[in-house]
DNA sequence: TTGATTTGTGCAATCGATTGTCTGTTTTTA
DNA sequence: TAAAAACAGACAATCGATTGCACAAATCAA
């Protein structure tokens, strides 16, 4: 019974008297072994419960057929279900996948890159962490042809294919639908700006304003982390001033949720008085009271490209690999801007 | 630069003219070796920048430093926090972490077990699909003497260490609490009663009706798959009836979700004509409104848990390894009961 | 019938690190 | 000072699968 665990290509070809080799052959389906035995070898496989050895066909071959995934954090919807859409598809193909989640901090993300490394994986997919500025770890893979594939939070200063959802256009449409709705005095909580995806939020929204003629004010334009506290933080700058904002775009859906919770702190009225556009579509968004007019954008679909494009790189070694994909989003009205 | 990537324990061992097993046991801090050997080749490792090879050692050692982790799906918050608890522990104790989802399927499930034992894994984290009733495939592990523990959705039928939340006094505060509220007619959407969880959460509700002689209506148990459309079907079921309850208490927040939902279409007011209490304390619940009742369960405590416990049994093979660990949980009052 | 191909298998080296056993040197002990 | 013990390191086998090359048998062409 416990000897199961141990049955070798050895085993089997000893029952069947022929060699190693051939049984190797047989179950890779290499076509200089005859049907007859392969058959013999699947059937004696099957009968002894063999079990391949990953571990040593990965040292002989040294591919690891194992994909990592370095996250900011699995607990945000977006990046849990791009990691579904990434093991879905890697599984498909015959791959493992290794998460490693850097909690958006720069320390831990170079660990992961470590760790990764020491596991002899594939080829890697990619979310950078929210206050990483310094590329320097992920050479670690470049420099050694490990192919390396971003998504969301991407890095333009290493040459890798990217996938990204189309930030600027979402920003663009979020300002767009609050001008359209009469706004006038339209702020924007953006995130950290050395990440592409605030960036072109933020461009999004001042293209907007500007094909619009509407006065660009510094004072209603806000960067920050994003997080519960400090989006509460930002509702307070913006809220309590005199001369507060008629709406609010935030670049994520925890600041609006944020916004909402303290305008409705201080008594204001959403969407009347204050009329608050989000990003992501994360499940809450749906249920917050009133519900968030939010700017969904896929994980799953932003997963599955990044892993096609990594196992294209993995399989076909040659090509270009620098490919940017970049992913529809699409506006989703909810009571906060229904006015 | 790309020389790098080759660097092994022979070729330090040429550099300073020693042997591999010597570089070997260098490295390993081996009592057999002197402190200046042991040096010299630290040093040379580092001047040629070389990483082990884990494949070479796991081939050799038999053992992977990974552990495995089967959940229904990554993207429930009580999971992806379960998760985010195992790899912290895992990861400071030198171990991967590779994650499979099952979908709650339980052929994907057993895909997954296949999986996990072609990886060689040196232990099993699971939770069980909510439609799993055959627990052959784990034998895969047990029979290879594979540490396996289960945390939260557990088997009886296999001897294995577990973690879970007290989902019977759970049950029973939810209940009582709805009792306190002087609720007189209580309902319970239940889950698959083949589940532990789902058992213990009724048991416990019934035990708090009984204790406060409550008439127990089997027409106000209902068993289902807990999701956002079944939760409907049970809203609907439930509330349509002229004899409707005055209190639902849901085995989770997303039936709950769902009965509010319903609740609200047909123009019910919550608390005051129907209170709610679901399980799990998802993210959403909070935000809903009207805010949810529910009980609060650590997914980051029962990962941390159930990782203590796994490796425990990994690095020291004896001792009692069926225990089952049982963790708090807490109620958590909002608006949907509060009346 | 003979030489040339094709087909089916086996042999043995290999991937890189680990480890039991052996050898030679140094230190300790009686 | 000789024998025993301790020490440092080398050799070679090993983990299990893969693969280049060799070789025999079977098939084919002439």
């Amino acid at each position: 019974m416990k000897k199961e665990s141990n049955i070798t290509i050895h085993d089997i070809a000893k029952a069947l008297n022929i060699s190693g080799s051939t049984v190797s052959r047989a179950l890779n389906d290499n076509s200089r072994i005859s049907d007859k035995t392969k058959k013999a070898v699947r059937d004696m496989a099957k009968q002894l419960g063999y079990q391949p050895n990953a571990l040593a066909s990965n040292l002989r071959t040294s591919c690891t057929k194992t994909i990592g995934v370095i996250i900011p954090r699995i607990s945000r919807y977006f990046f849990s279900s791009a990691i579904t859409g990434i093991e879905e598809l890697a599984r498909t193909r015959g791959y493992n996948v290794i998460i490693c989640q850097s909690n958006d901090q720069e320390a831990r993300e170079s660990d992961c890159v470590q760790t990764l490394f020491a596991s002899r994986v594939d080829g890697v997919i990619a979310s950078i962490a929210i206050n990483t500025e310094n590329f320097e770890h992920y050479k670690t893979f470049t420099d050694r042809n490990i192919p390396l594939v971003f998504f969301d939070r991407v890095c333009d200063e290493l040459e890798t294919s990217q996938v990204v959802v189309d930030d600027f256009k979402g920003g663009f449409i979020a300002a767009e639908h609050l001008i359209s709705k009469g706004c006038q005095r339209i702020a924007h909580i953006g995130g950290p700006q050395h990440l592409n995806i605030y960036i072109n939020r933020l461009q999004g929204y001042l293209k907007a304003l500007r094909k619009h003629n509407f006065e660009i004010e510094e004072d209603l334009i806000i960067e920050s982390l994003l997080t519960r506290e400090d989006g509460k933080a930002c509702a307070k700058k913006l809220l309590d001033s005199p001369n507060r904002p008629d709406a609010i775009f935030a670049a994520n859906d925890i600041s609006a949720l944020s916004i909402i919770l303290y305008a409705k702190e201080i008594g204001l009225r959403i969407p009347e008085d204050l009329a608050v556009v989000g990003f992501s579509n994360e499940p809450f968004s749906e249920y917050v009271s009133p519900s968030l007019t939010t700017i969904e954008q896929s994980g799953f679909d932003v997963g599955t490209k990044a892993t096609e494009l990594l196992l294209d790189i993995i399989t076909n070694k040659t090509g270009n690999h620098q490919e940017t994909i970049v992913l529809p989003i699409k506006l989703i009205e909810r009571e906060s801007s229904n006015r």
